[in-house]
DNA sequence: TAATTATGCAACTTTTTAGCTGCATATTAA
DNA sequence: TTAATATGCAGCTAAAAAGTTGCATAATTA
């Protein structure tokens, strides 16, 4: 199976399910499945899915009501996120120039 | 085509990847190809794709010396990422309990 | 010049992903 | 109780992704 990580870059990866989730983070209630595909130009099913995906990864949850599950954001994984990526923060600015005098450096 | 910020999402949702573009921002010179290669356990052409995509998505810049090309890391794209993932930020603490309240007021 | 090295390009296979339709089932409303 | 609604599950297709091998070519080194 995939780490957590990679479940999470890849949920992410996929444009639909940025807007899926979105649509969540953005809602005022937890939407329920039909609720959500509503929104979108796509069948209930592949909604369904890309929800599965997005669930796997921690980043929707779901409470079942009757016939209705209700779906809500949970953004609280994006950290794990946002740790992979402070490590590289501290290269965004001089980076490419370091790196640059790297290879000239080189040049053997 | 896919929009730049699907591009570098993908990029970096692939460990193999990942790790290719680790390797280059610890790197204390640009490397090439078969020097990448040679840390991973796998083909030289699917190292190559793997960096042909980071290169897509700005992650990794590359300059030819002869019959050497010569590759180092940019993480300046990841700011787009990290811009991203500020608009959601603001609900890692809290949002998990306000999105259940919202569940609870809905119940219909 | 001849051999070696670094690379790109093309074609192919396998796996994964995104999406669909159809059908069954449980819950709710008329 | 009958009809409508919300959903899950299974199976299918098509496209994208990950990886391979083989061959050609340009640059170095012996």
């Amino acid at each position: 199976m995939q780490d957590n990580i990679t479940k999470l870059f890849k949920a992410i990866a996929d444009p639909t399910r940025r807007d899926i989730f979105h649509a969540l983070v953005i809602a005022t209630s937890a939407l329920s499945i039909t609720q959500i595909s509503n929104q979108f130009e796509m069948s209930r099913q592949g909604v369904t899915k890309h929800i599965k995906i997005l669930n796997d990864a921690g980043l929707v949850q779901m409470e079942e009501q009757g016939r209705n599950r209700y779906c809500f954001a949970d953004p609280k994984p994006l950290k794990e996120v946002n740790k992979w990526m402070q490590f590289y923060a501290q290269f965004w600015d001089d980076s490419l120039g370091n790196l640059e005098s790297y290879l000239d450096e080189k040049k053997v």
